[in-house]
DNA sequence: CTGTGTGCAAAGGGTTTGCAAGTAC
DNA sequence: GTACTTGCAAACCCTTTGCACACAG
């Protein structure tokens, strides 16, 4: 998507399409992976940190990403596939690298529902899987 | 497990039974509920953050003990059933309450296997739920 | 003008480490 | 005496907030 399109987007939702906001969601339409706060510092300097933490906060409050904690201690946001209707069924897995610390999307594997005890409810349910990707797998072969 | 046994199984694996680390090992067992670093400080109050953080590395390099990120933003930590040969099989499902905060184990529901990518390893694979318990339901009825 | 968005700095919360003093063998 | 443990303080990392300035409508 472009610029263009996506300010649409956004001004059709109703947020104003500002800089940094057109930045942060097209970039993350752009990643195959993933991504954390600190890596979106990266790929935006000299955007702000904290500026990027709130959009990040107004897509996510919308619908239009979702969060993602893989176990790595830092967050991963995500575009969601169908934005503002994206419900459980369509959570996949993801993957944590341990060795280059990357997360991957499994989308063939789809998160499991989950029987919960009386009583409980469920707002989001969250599968990942730690270990070695194939790159760092293929890297160690001698 | 009384102190005795308690102080029979580290000595008997290697590990020099302290006092520190019978009262994190017999805390952890005591517990319905995995525990936080702080939740483990709050409850051996006056024994040192670092001390037990350093006696649940030992522990979980061990294999006694496994951690669970539970997307609270906290590591907890769990006494394995069978201590020392804890493998996928054994893990199960935990929930975490967005009321209350606590982490509820599920041991009814296993972690299901997951299929992944040519090349990728897992070395470990969990699967949390994020809502709200039966007791915070149940409070909120009018 | 008025409300919204931004950047900077700093606060928070949790985890981890350096180091010197204490303890067990 | 030697090696291992402990407690304290401080460093770290990531996330979050306060605040004053900039900007758009």
């Amino acid at each position: 998507m472009d610029n263009k399109k996506i300010e649409e987007f956004l001004a059709g939702i109703g947020i104003r399409p500002t800089a940094n906001r057109i930045l942060v969601l097209r970039t993350l339409m752009g990643s195959e992976c993933p991504l954390s706060l600190s890596d979106l510092e990266d790929k935006l300097y000299p955007a702000d940190k904290s500026s990027i933490f709130r959009v990040l906060n107004i897509l996510s409050a919308r619908g239009i990403v979702h969060t993602i904690d893989d176990g790595s201690g830092s967050t991963k946001y995500e575009v969601c596939r169908h934005p503002g209707e994206c419900g459980p069924e369509e959570e996949h897995v993801h993957f944590f690298c341990e060795t280059c610390r990357r997360t991957f999307c499994i989308p063939s594997q789809k998160v499991p529902q989950v029987a919960l005890p009386d009583g409980f409810s469920a707002s989001k349910v969250s599968l990942t899987v730690k270990g070695v990707c194939n790159e760092c797998n293929n890297s160690n072969k001698s």
